[in-house]
DNA sequence: CGGCGAAGCG
């Protein structure tokens, strides 16, 4: 009892003199130390205390089992685990009931998923934790329909089996079905675990419902919970992502024993408020950080299309030693295909293959997207035929890129192979894509099929994309009548783009008629929206029309609209500069000018 | 003395 008394303080060394001075040992108290050993993060210890105890002569029971079995799982080594495994079939434990929960986490903990299943199968009694242990395996490896049908069919469900399925419903984007989940759960008469509420917080602020997270909040208090670090951080991140960083900061600033998760909800909170400053200032201040904090930092720098601060923290985040997560290096890769910068993609391509990580069907699928961006479509092809796994999103980027790259034919073909080799069902972009593939090399008729296709054979209702991509198939074809047909059958107002791409189309082909038509149109969509302004202006510009461009351009400026301004950038050693064209430009600005004027001198002079 | 759950996100 001391011992655990000492060890529970994580006064482990005390606890430990304790033991060693204890003459009677017995199985209790040297279970006590090496579960002693591994509450306070010593697996290793806890382990070394194993074979001693082993080496005593004193013979382990099933609690002793289950500690070691922990042991294992921190360690993550298989092959002890499988030893442990051994041992417990000669000592006959292998029929316990808690022995074999824990051995179902540690399989799936190494994910050796069948061999989880195995155990499951073979257990005689099964009790709640036994099923729990199960379905958290189905939410591990993502089968949600599996995992939520082991639900569905568990004999008796305690609070830790609604929180495994909740927190997956949330993760996986469906936060609906999480909530309902919540509220069934909470009709059931369970009440939430700390785990769970944290969970529906961040469901909350994932659907941006600031009042039903008020209320949870003002629930968590009333219960006495909403100091625990996982509610008071998932607190901090609901009102950060409802847009209200004051409120966060209020909540993070009474946090009383704050972890790393609650410092990189706060950092996040700056972060996705487009706060970029604020989150620089904050992260280097920060006590504690955590690879997941150069994340959110750099994720925010991207998200706010801060390029040059992206690579600029990523060889920081290299250099002090910290490994980037696969979040972080497909951001980084994301930036590399925006500005498309070949060099530096490559460049992590070889940190991804050195750290193993080019296996993940992610950053194979980032990577394969990159290399088509920046132009280099060999190596994006290389990249996605060595992938062992392809996904959704692979195939889409795969297809995509060719198509934009002006190989068109590959695109198509590549569509049809995933058709014939996959289970992947063709989705909007690829239909997009598709679309765009035959627009580009003029396979009109076949473009016109896909289309019609579309809803009937693949079950994805034309977007504003698809139409306007079939207007611009026809308008480049000469098919004009056709294509403002279309427009006119649109079940919803054409985009601005699909206009100008008919327009564009009778200037090719002098069509006086429907231009006039088509210019109106666009002329009234203008009225009502800048995209529509922003086109025109150009339309008149490429036509000389100065006169008009100036008037729709005083029209932007009347209604608050901005062009987004031009942005450029140069590489200069390992450092990216950006130079805007409007506000911001840059804080050399006068010294560039400077000395663009000093060489201009430097080439007049005779 | 023990076994099931938990935060950043394309």
């Amino acid at each position: 009892m001391l011992i655990s008394g000492f060890m529970k303080y994580g006064r482990w060394e005390e606890s430990m003199w304790y033991f060693e001075m204890n003459p009677f040992k017995n199985v209790v108290s040297w279970t006590a130390g090496i579960s002693g050993f591994l509450k306070n993060g010593f697996s290793f210890r806890g382990l070394k205390l194993f074979l001693r105890l082993l080496e005593s002569g004193v013979k382990p029971n099933q609690v002793t089992f289950t500690s070691v079995i922990s042991a294992c799982i921190e360690t993550g080594d298989f092959e002890l685990g499988m030893s442990v495994l051994g041992l417990i079939v000669k000592t006959g434990f292998e029929d316990n009931v808690s022995v074999c929960n824990s051995l179902i986490t540690f399989c799936l903990r190494m994910r050796e998923f069948d061999l989880a299943r195995r155990v499951f199968d073979r257990m005689e009694t099964r009790d709640v934790i036994s099923w729990t242990a199960i379905l958290d395996m189905y939410v591990e490896m993502g089968d949600l329909g599996e995992a939520r049908r082991i639900f569905d069919e568990m004999p008796e469900r305690n609070e830790v089996s609604w929180s495994a399925v909740i927190a997956r419903y949330s993760q996986s984007g469906d936060h609906l079905e999480a909530l309902k989940l919540f509220r069934q759960m909470v009709q059931e008469g369970l009440r939430p675990t700390v785990s769970c509420f944290s969970c529906i917080l961040s469901t909350l602020s994932n659907v941006k419902n600031l009042q039903a997270g008020r209320n949870i909040h003002a629930h968590v208090k009333k219960i006495g919970i909403e100091g625990d670090v996982f509610i008071s951080s998932s607190l901090v991140d609901l009102y950060c992502k409802c847009g209200d960083t004051k409120d966060g900061q209020f909540i993070f600033n009474s946090i009383k024993k704050k972890n790393v998760v609650s410092w990189n909800a706060m950092l996040g909170g700056y972060s996705m408020n487009r706060q970029t400053d604020e989150a620089k200032y904050f992260f280097d201040n920060m006590p504690t950080r955590s690879n997941v904090s150069w994340g959110i930092i750099i994720g925010g720098y991207v998200e706010n299309k801060q390029f040059d601060k992206v690579f600029e923290v990523f060889n920081e985040m290299l250099l002090s030693g910290e490994t980037p997560t696969k979040l972080t290096f497909s951001s980084v890769l994301s930036t590399c295909a925006s500005v498309a910068s070949l060099e530096k993609g490559k460049d992590i391509h070889g940190k991804i293959l050195k750290l193993g990580f080019h296996y993940d069907v992610y950053l194979g699928t980032a990577l394969t997207d990159m290399y088509a961006k920046s132009g280099d479509i060999e190596s994006s092809k290389q990249v996605f035929d060595r992938m062992s796994e392809r996904n959704e999103f692979s195939w889409t980027v795969m297809i995509q890129g060719l198509a934009e790259s002006g190989f068109a034919e590959d695109s198509l073909s590549l569509f049809e192979e995933m058709k014939r080799s996959s289970s992947v069902a063709p989705n909007e972009f690829m239909l997009l894509s598709v679309l765009f593939a035959c627009s580009h090399c003029g396979l009109v008729d076949k473009g016109l099929e896909f289309f019609g296709a579309m809803e009937s054979v693949y079950g994805q209702k034309p977007k504003e994309r698809h139409y306007t991509c079939v207007v611009d198939m026809l308008s480049r074809s000469g098919r004009l009548h056709e294509a403002e047909e279309l427009i006119n059958s649109m079940p919803f107002q054409p985009e601005a783009n699909a206009l100008a791409a008919l327009l564009s189309g009778c200037k090719t082909y002098k069509n006086e008629e429907i231009a006039v038509r088509t210019a109106r149109k666009l002329g009234e969509f203008a009225e009502k929206n800048s995209a529509g302004l922003v086109l025109l202006s150009n339309i008149y510009a490429s036509a000389g029309r100065w006169v008009d461009v100036s008037n729709v351009r005083k029209l932007m400026r009347e209604k608050g609209l901005k062009k987004s301004g031009g942005c450029s950038w140069v590489e200069v050693r390992n450092h990216l500069y950006s130079f805007y064209s409007e506000d911001g430009a840059h804080s050399k600005l006068a010294e560039i000018y400077d000395i663009l004027e000093l060489l201009r001198s430097e080439m007049m002079a005779p």
